[in-house]
DNA sequence: CTTTTTTAGTTAGCCACCTAACTATCTGCT
DNA sequence: AGCAGATAGTTAGGTGGCTAACTAAAAAAG
């Protein structure tokens, strides 16, 4: 449960009563803004829930996740194939880059997973600062014993919407993660009006 | 940032690919799943950066709504009007329950409030046990400065939304609040199938 | 009127996130 | 060759989430 947000969602005439007080507030941009998050927490907390029974975390699981993925890759890599993910991350550096977490929350998590016998660091051996994270075998049946429940979850969280009201989401969700990502490309003009 | 998840979506054609091995994996659930999180999360840390520039965690700040909220109420309250809200919280239980998150949390959170003067801890007189939690006057001013910001970046996360876009996305993610809810109260029928 | 149970809040300890500072190594410049 | 700067990883310390155990007070049971 990461966000801490107000579990009640406010009703839209609160925010049309709030927009008189602050006319920056939009009603919808708001309903819309709280809703996401709501929903995003909700839905985070769903699969939280289910990998705790296994005793794992959302972050541990990714990093599996980000390995697993690389494995896979290389075990099935008879012939030229596989082209989604350039390479696969192996070192701290890269799982943190991928995940999306600094390199000092990686060490962290991989502490963990490493003290539970999920992963190994071995050295490089041409670059000696480098290290180079390794599923064990225990990890790997761990990750193929999870996945499947892991994605009937997701199925049933979107089981209400049809395909094309799944498009529709992904696609509105789309330009809002545009327009995120341009917000943060821009740090200035923050509390100055545009 | 909450959530820890892969910075890079994966492409339709490798969930297609992921299907095969897993047939629990339902491609266009998956992929919806994932940009409701990647859009949720990047939302969010971009409202969180705003609010760190005020020095000020989403989590205290929702705190410092929900207690702005409260006396809003009060201060307006000569006439019977806005029933935008039953009551508003006053104490640490509350607040805990409407910003859905434990005792424990809400204690550290009222804890580094009171620390940074923004709201003071005052005895009920009636129950000894309780507590009653009041915003001070620097907090007032506060909020009342951060808000427009605050308004100002949702208004711009929506702004590639048509009003339409807006209802239709609210309404989608009301769908998947409802199915997360129902998973969430149906606690068995985790790992095995339906 | 005691005794038990419930409730409000806190404390203690774990985990995962952050930033900042540090060590060790490699790279590049002169 | 030798030193400045970049890079990989860790460490240290803070915050905000959690659960579980605790204290104090109120409510319920006898």
């Amino acid at each position: 449960m990461p966000l801490l947000l107000l579990k009640d969602l406010p009703r839209y005439e609160c925010l049309l009563e709030g927009a008189k007080v602050f006319p920056e507030l939009d009603p919808s941009a708001c309903e819309a803004y709280l809703h996401l998050l709501r929903a995003g927490d909700e839905v985070f907390s769903v699969t939280e829930r289910n990998l705790a029974e296994h005793t794992i975390s959302q972050g541990r699981f990714s990093v599996l996740m980000l390995l697993w993925n690389s494995t896979q890759r290389r075990t099935s890599a008879g012939e030229a194939v596989e082209p989604c993910r350039p390479a696969g991350p192996r070192t701290p550096a890269e799982l943190a880059d991928a995940a999306g977490v600094t390199r000092a929350t990686m060490t962290g998590l991989i502490d963990t997973l490493e003290r539970d016998g999920l992963v190994r660091r071995e050295p490089d051996p041409d670059d000696r600062r480098m290290m180079s994270v390794r599923l064990t075998p225990k990890a790997e049946d761990f990750v193929a014993a999870l996945l499947p429940a892991h994605f009937r979850i997701m199925a049933r969280l979107m089981a209400p919407l049809s395909e094309t009201e799944r498009k529709t989401l992904v696609s509105l969700l789309t330009k809002i993660l545009q327009s995120a990502n341009e917000l943060t490309s821009t740090p200035p003009a923050l509390s100055a009006s545009s």
